[in-house]
DNA sequence: CTAGGGTTAG
């Protein structure tokens, strides 16, 4: 087909790139094409650009031949026809066809002028796909044609090998820079953040003859990431301005150095000053907010992303919620959001829904949504099949697992990774099969790490097993020496077994070591107030004497129906009667007691518990759930436990 | 056109 020269009719113009802008599919586009052809829009650059921009959407198929023949039929192609395309192909996942379309532009323009605006895009491709001898190829010939003066194409050379992960090659780029502007050292000191250089990130900081708010941002968010905190805040409290991602980078600080209580006060801080918040901000205080367990904060934040109108579609907005819910209690809820973004849902609300059913123990429901998910033929990942490994483990169902674990990568061509085997190492020993979850770790082709260790260490605990649990917390100390939880474990199986000397020498060896148990914290939602108790004598002073006596009581009528204090739990050998004291003093019999004097009968008492529940005191709140009547929720570390009638939803596997 | 913040996981 030819071109009749000229432009275009001025008329047809503006609607030509409204239809452009608004159009959602490959079919689409040909018929817009089509009507381009005839009214002459074969050399409108800017039309041509804005047709090239959306083969590169990541979800056309066949973008990049239709771009290519599209640049074909132009007379004179010029650089920006191809700069859109170019900068949407390198921010796709299809990030090799801007580096083929680049080439491709060599070879077609007369005049190179105006190519160094699509330079940094397929540097960034380049990065992305680590395609090593095209970036250095890029470079050489960035140098050799004094591109470097560019600023643009001089910064994306330094952060291209910063996604290498070659910084000294970066450092050199950017010492010899000739232009070096904010934006150079706001890339150097993120390199080094990133590879958690820190002393090096802040010395050129300090030097830097300018900061910005993006290089202050940057230090805290580093900062925070390498548990640097306090540091983190100096920053934060010296900055005048601040913009919604140095809200977010504290507050992820925050996060990330367990404390998710100021993380939620600096996020009302932020809301209180007229920031407005977007998606990464509401997506991390969910998550936080998921964490606590804090309901109505939650609910308050859903109901504010529907007031303002906030696509759930969009980015992990949807997964945060459907997880904030489950982790919540509010499976229903989780349900609700879940079927509410069934148009245009991502795999990661997929795969938040199936680990949400895990967590509760609905191992049937997360599978049912697995068949769904088969059925619309959506491509699961491997977080999809660990949220399924999970739901097996936690509900016994071993053949199932099996069968998972099999099609994981003889359907869908996933490699296991090593979390992958430690949930295999789970499943067997939860179920009690520990020569199979040992097999698991001989046979896996990498090292086992705690985790998988850890899991061997608590079935061994579960089923008794001595020496095979004094091997894995061997193994698991090793790997972790300063994790108090394999410490604990080991003790408590020793105690189990009665071997109260060897109780005694894990004490000894985690005092040596400087190793302190975290210790257990138990909080409980009345009137819309999180109380918190915490394990042993330290009591709040609010609460104190009624709490015990409740306890007391309630111990009690419990041994009246047969209940037997598993001193097994007890960390220190003391005597009986001690032991039974101590047990009693755990954070979460406190804070059932206080829901007890608290909440009134038909009412749920929800408690939300910072480490694994302990075994005592999960048949103690079963029997609570039988002789008090009431419906209990307890969420600890690994899962839900929803206490009925003298049952746990659980099925005593935890 | 270059620099800063986000989820689901045993």
């Amino acid at each position: 087909m030819t071109a009749i020269s000229g432009p275009p009719p001025t008329l047809l113009v503006k609607p030509t790139l409204q239809m452009l802008e608004k159009c959602k599919t490959m079919s689409e586009l040909r018929q817009i094409h089509a009507h381009m052809i005839k009214t002459n829009f074969v050399n409108h650059t800017f039309a041509i650009s804005r047709l090239m921009a959306f083969c590169s959407l990541s979800g056309v198929s066949g973008g990049l031949e239709y771009a290519s023949s599209v640049i074909l039929r132009i007379q004179n192609p010029n650089a920006f026809i191809f700069f859109t395309a170019i900068k949407g192909f390198s921010e796709s996942s299809y990030p090799l066809e801007s580096v083929i379309l680049y080439a491709q532009m060599l070879s077609c323009l007369e005049n190179f002028s105006g190519i160094e605006f699509s330079i940094p895009s397929v540097l960034k491709a380049c990065g992305k796909l680590s395609a090593f001898e095209e970036g250095r190829q890029l470079h050489g010939q960035i140098l050799k044609s004094y591109l470097l003066f560019d600023p643009f194409v001089s910064n994306a050379v330094v952060r291209m090998y910063l996604d290498f992960g070659e910084i000294k090659s970066a450092r050199q780029v950017f010492d010899k820079m000739p232009n070096r502007d904010v934006v150079s050292w706001n890339s150097m000191i993120t390199g080094y953040l990133r590879v958690g250089d820190i002393d090096l990130a802040h010395g050129l900081f300090n030097e830097m003859p300018k900061r910005d708010m993006v290089s202050c941002n940057a230090m805290i968010d580093g900062y925070g990431k390498c548990g640097k905190c306090e540091l983190a805040i100096d920053i934060f409290k010296m900055m005048s301005d601040k913009d919604v991602v140095t809200w977010t980078s504290m507050i992820s600080a925050y996060v990330l150095n367990y404390r998710p209580r100021e993380a939620l006060d600096l996020f009302q801080e932020m809301l209180s000053l007229g920031v407005k918040p977007d998606a990464p901000v509401i997506v991390s205080v969910l998550s936080t907010i998921a964490d606590l367990g804090f309901v109505e904060e939650g609910k308050w934040i859903h109901t504010y992303l529907c007031t303002n109108k906030i696509n759930l579609s969009f980015g992990f907005l949807g997964s945060a919620l459907i997880n904030m819910y489950s982790k919540c209690g509010c499976i229903e809820n989780a349900y609700c959001v879940f079927r509410s973004i069934s148009h245009g849902r991502n795999i990661g609300d997929w795969n938040s829904m199936i680990s949400g059913l895990a967590f509760h123990g609905l191992a049937q429901e997360a599978q049912e949504i697995f068949l769904n998910m088969e059925r619309m033929e959506i491509w699961p990942n491997e977080v999809t099949f660990l949220g399924l490994l999970s739901a097996c483990s936690h509900g016994g169902l071993v053949n199932e697992g099996e069968f998972y674990f099999r099609i994981m990568h003889e359907k869908y061509n996933i490699v296991p990774k090593i979390q992958h085997y430690g949930c295999m190492v789970d499943l067997y020993g939860r179920a009690g099969r520990l020569a199979d979850a040992l097999g698991v770790i001989q046979n896996m082709p990498m090292e086992a790490d705690v985790l998988a260790w850890k899991a061997i260490l608590s079935s061994s605990m579960k089923h008794g097993q001595v020496a095979i649990g004094e091997n894995a917390a061997l193994k698991a100390i090793g790997l972790a020496p300063k994790d108090s939880s394999c410490y604990v474990l080991l003790s408590n199986i020793y105690a189990k077994a009665g071997r109260w000397d060897d109780v005694a020498k894990v004490r000894l060896i985690m005092r040596q070591r400087g190793v302190r148990k975290i210790p257990g914290c138990s909080s409980i939602l009345v009137d819309g107030k999180i109380h918190e108790f915490l394990v042993g004598e330290e009591l709040d002073v609010r609460y104190s004497g009624a709490v015990l006596s409740m306890i007391e009581e309630v111990v009690y009528r419990l041994k009246l129906e047969g209940y037997r204090p598993d001193v097994t739990q007890v960390l220190v050998d003391i005597e009986e009667e001690g032991k039974e004291s101590s047990l009693s003093l755990h954070s979460e019999k406190k804070a059932v007691a206080f829901g007890l004097i608290n909440i009134n009968k038909g009412v749920p008492i929800h408690i939300v518990k910072n480490l694994r529940i302990c075994s005592d005191c999960h048949s103690f709140i079963k029997l609570v759930s039988r002789v008090y009547d009431r419906q209990i929720i307890v969420r600890d570390q690994n899962r839900f436990h929803r206490f009925e009638n003298g049952i746990c939803s659980c099925n005593e596997y935890w």
